[in-house]
RNA sequence: GGCCCCAUCGUCUAGUCAGGCCUAGGACACCGGAUUUUCAGUCCGAUAACGGGGGUUCAAAUCCCCCUGGGGUCACCA
């Protein structure tokens, strides 16, 4: 059997699409599933300038999700250059060979002239065709136009005088038909020298042994004009396979970075629009850092596990059966199928993922899950260089206490009352009139509570427990009447980690300091 | 508008190719209950779908046709 190889082709955008790594994660897949090999080839015909930093952040997003190209920038191979603005010579070359055997031609027509038969076409609702004017102009008219500055654009002649139909055997659609009497001759080459995308891409996938191209469906539509450069070059077609595009949450509607602020407005995206809102201010990123959620960054940078979103992206728009939802990346290697591709768009939904990610984050021990929230901690001012040694064994704490709150790395950001100093602790304001000032006993009790503890020395959350049952026994109520203000005075929320874990890990002292500064507070609150 | 693709719970999907095992299965979300000092979690439970119409057949979510709806794409972008 003819060896697998699969290729993910971005340009260097400067972010990486979540969409389009779905993309890429379906070709790795189906090449490791093979035994083949997974390409990354660069695609900066276009914008030959800062390639290098606009492709880092892509790469990145490679290396995160541990998705690793065998072949392309960095880590070289046989088949290179990998940036095909290091291949125009081949380009030019091929496009040689089609013209000599005239299925290419030299057109003169200007854009504008081009643009506004276009134009008439759409306005009388008939197809549009491209005038052929040019296709009989012999070399030395040609030489003559070009020496004399003409602008001209290299045309591929699309067979359209025949009754046949281009055939397309998609590995995820089936036969697709369509007309090439139909088809617009494409343009495959600027006067510049420099190809369009479909001809680079057809020698390139030629040159490189591409065995199958597997990309999203909305690239259907000019497969038809690459088959058709595939046979005039004399190169066997790969095997075509569409998958569905990543559509935006709740909608058919592929997820693009120009709809952001509809996004923001998408109730499904909620929740991940305003925890990045939270975060990413806390981690020093003004604006965000320029993330948001249709980039793979952000994902990284909010701190999700890569094997939650290998497995969340593995899941849009394929199964492995009726069952299966959580699934390791070897486990996916190994069952991925093409022929098991859905094809509508699917939905992303930050729901999924975040309860993939919560699956995930319950396998990763405890120790890991200290080291992994400390960078997040440092970031954020909450732990210093020189005290790590101290903080790791005090995040393990507070990180236990924490338990499955903790979902993705940057939650633990949301329990800085472990981590700032007594007089700097914020108090929610509702909580606070809800329920230390509103209720009348709320701060005698609080006082009283204070002043036992003083002296009680307590270490454990079970003792703290005992503490506190033992105090609301002797004060014959109940624990009800006393903890809400308790768990606000010392912790400043409303919610949080379990009371008595809560207490402990700040020990008796830190404690009753807290809720003198509460009872400051209150009273002062009152007397406005 | 031309061309092309798609159509099962709110969402992601299984089932469609090889019609019966489907009074349509799973997961997420939502809702309810239990547990708990709060939040979360956990455990139980409930609601919820074959877009419509015609065929074919003993039998159709599954096959055929039409309609409707949704979407992609129509560059000297990729």
């Amino acid at each position: 059997m003819k060896a697998i190889r699969t290729r993910f082709a971005p340009s260097p955008t400067g972010y990486m699409h979540i969409g389009g790594m779905r993309t890429a994660l379906f070709n790795w897949v189906f090449a490791k599933h093979h035994q083949g090999t997974f390409i990354l080839r660069i695609d900066d015909t276009d914008q030959a300038r800062n390639v290098e930093s606009a492709l880092e952040p892509i790469l990145q997003a490679f290396r995160w999700l541990g998705i690793p190209w065998d072949e392309g920038p960095e880590t070289g191979g046989d088949f290179g250059p990998y940036f095909q603005s290091e291949r125009t010579e081949s380009y030019q070359k091929h496009c040689q060979t089609l013209i000599e055997k005239r299925l290419a031609f030299y057109d003169f027509t200007t854009p504008d002239q081009s643009r506004a038969e276009r134009e008439a076409a759409e306005k009388e609702k008939r197809n549009y065709i491209n005038n052929r004017n040019d296709f009989d102009l012999d070399s030395a008219t040609i030489q003559e136009r070009i020496d004399r500055g003409d602008n001209y654009v290299i045309r591929f002649l699309v067979p359209r005088d025949t009754d046949e139909k281009i055939v397309i055997d998609d590995a995820v659609r089936g036969r697709v038909e369509f007309d090439p009497s139909t088809m617009p001759d494409p343009v495959i080459m600027r006067s510049n020298g420099l190809p369009l995308y479909n001809f680079a891409s057809v020698i390139d996938d030629a040159s490189m042994q591409i065995s199958h191209v597997i990309r999203a469906e909305e690239h259907l539509s000019n497969t038809p004009v690459q088959a058709l450069l595939f046979d005039a070059l004399e190169f066997e077609r790969p095997t075509f396979a569409h998958i569905p595009y990543v559509a935006a949450p709740g909608t058919k509607e592929k997820l693009s970075k120009r709809k952001l602020e509809q996004y923001r407005k998408n109730p499904k995206f909620k929740k991940l629009f305003e925890h990045g809102d939270f975060i990413f201010p806390l981690l020093g990123l003004e604006n965000n850092g320029g993330l948001d959620p249709v980039m793979v960054e952000y994902y990284e940078k909010i701190g999700y596990l890569t094997d939650a979103v290998f497995n969340a992206l593995a899941r849009i728009g394929w199964s492995l059966d009726d069952q299966t939802e959580i699934m390791s990346r070897e486990t996916i290697v190994e069952n991925f199928t093409l022929d098991r591709i859905v094809k509508s768009p699917a939905g992303f939904d930050p729901d999924k993922l975040l309860s993939f990610q919560s699956d995930w984050m319950g396998k990763v021990p405890l120790n890991e899950k200290a080291l992994n929230c400390i960078p997040y901690l440092a970031t954020a001012g909450y732990v210093h260089a020189g005290e790590k040694e101290f903080a790791h064994d005090y995040i393990e704490k507070v990180v236990a206490a924490v338990g499955d709150r903790l979902v993705v790395w940057s939650d633990i950001l949301r329990f800085d009352e472990f981590f700032v100093t007594d007089d700097q602790l914020k108090f929610e304001e509702k909580a606070f009139q809800k329920r230390v000032v509103k209720p009348e006993d709320a701060c005698p009790l609080l006082a009283e509570l204070a002043e036992e503890l003083t002296g009680a020395n307590c270490q454990t959350a079970e003792e703290f427990d005992q503490f506190v049952h033992q105090f609301v026994e002797k004060k014959e109520i109940g624990i009800g009447q006393i903890i809400h203000a308790l768990r606000v005075a010392v912790t400043g929320k409303a919610a949080g980690v379990g009371m008595f874990d809560a207490m402990a890990l700040l020990g008796t002292e830190r404690c009753v300091k807290r809720i003198r500064r509460t009872l400051e507070l209150a009273s002062s609150s009152d007397s406005q």
